[in-house]
DNA sequence: GACTGTGAAGCCATTCACAGCT
DNA sequence: AGCTGTGAATGGCTTCACAGTC
């Protein structure tokens, strides 16, 4: 596997490429052209073409691409042939519906642990899980590798809650809260945030009126 | 007001810098320069200056922007001098999250109404909203002037709720699914998805290793 | 002195257009 | 004929650097 640096849009796309591929194998579709994808998916074939050829030559040329390797390739590429056990931190509302969400089941991920602060909800189950208080974090972090965190909890809570991961030894966060985390050289946060995208609706609905 | 045109990245920050001078209003604070907006996002000064000066010159050199002028600007560039009521569709476990989620509630968004298309969800309550069923979309985006719907429904059944928003008059989707919508031109749709920021997260862990 | 507003430069990403393979 | 892989062209966004203002 050759890497000249992959743009990070690039493998943003990449996600949205496997998880079609997987529906296509699931069909049993043997092969599909840079265009079907690009058509399913509101992309440029181009740009999928490109997308994929950073990590190798995977199609042929007058065919298109064989749909059970070239899946097999992107779900190496994300690094998914491999596990990865996630800890949770937040058993509110936004927690539950990120236990609960299939994207993450579908794709291999398993949450281990489900943590809060909160005593009144230490205890309760949230999908099939206990809810751990948060001191139990270093034990279930070490013993299961853990390696990445999801945080769910109230905005205010959230820097805490990335310290203590941090001091842990996480590597990777996936930050639900609408918060700028301040996290050391290394570690990796993705932010998603739910309403910013409200906002731009907003936004381009007040513009239309004009 | 003057519109030359706004990239799609600088009305996404824009909802960012009015979040953010909002806690500065809150805690009283008069002026804020761009440096330190730009500091409390993780983005550069430069940037917020211009994507400030898109919609006019709030600021006073040497001293910066006043907060509440600025953040009185940026509500009304996004449309939040006005009520926007929202349906949402789906009242599985993501549509409490986002029922409950402080970020649409402290912006001034309301959710009128939950559907959902399973009859054992009919009645329940979901944040102090009854569930109704699918048939009462056209009455209730009619009465209470809905222009934005809310999918948070498994991805299976998104593109036909899509459909039921678009045919009632739906002028903007937020959309939870990981499903590619096909909707008609002049439709505004936004994206969330909760997975793909997980993958890219496995991506970067996998490289380290190399 | 401090900070804004902005042309110019630089960088990244997307799209085009076509050569090359099957 | 059909579709991939890719240099070249385009377009958009970000950053720099500095003139202008308080």
């Amino acid at each position: 596997m050759k890497a000249p640096r992959i743009p990070e849009a690039t493998v943003a796309r990449l996600s949205l490429y496997s998880r079609f591929l997987e529906n296509l194998d699931q069909k049993e579709v043997g092969f599909v052209s840079s265009g079907e994808i690009a058509e399913g998916l509101s992309i440029n074939p181009a740009q999928v073409r490109k997308d994929l050829a950073y990590f190798g030559d995977f199609g042929t040329r007058g065919v298109g691409y064989k749909v059970k390797d070239l899946l097999g390739c992107t779900l190496n590429i994300l690094g998914l042939d491999q596990k990865w056990p996630l800890i949770l931190v937040g058993a509110g509302a936004l927690g539950y519906a990120v236990c609960d969400y299939q994207g993450f089941n579908k794709r291999g991920f398993s949450i281990v642990a489900v943590f809060d602060s909160n005593p009144a909800k230490i205890g309760k189950i949230v999908g099939r899980i206990e809810v751990l208080p948060m001191v139990k974090m270093p034990e279930i972090i070490k013993n299961h590798h853990v390696r990445i965190g999801i945080i769910a909890v109230p905005a205010n809570a959230a820097q805490e809650v990335v310290d203590q991961m941090v001091k842990n030894g996480l590597e990777g966060v996936l930050n639900y809260t609408p918060v700028n985390l301040v996290i050391p050289e290394g570690v990796e946060v993705i932010n998603i945030d739910l309403s910013v995208g409200l906002e731009s609706l907003t936004f381009k609905l007040s513009q239309k009126e004009l």
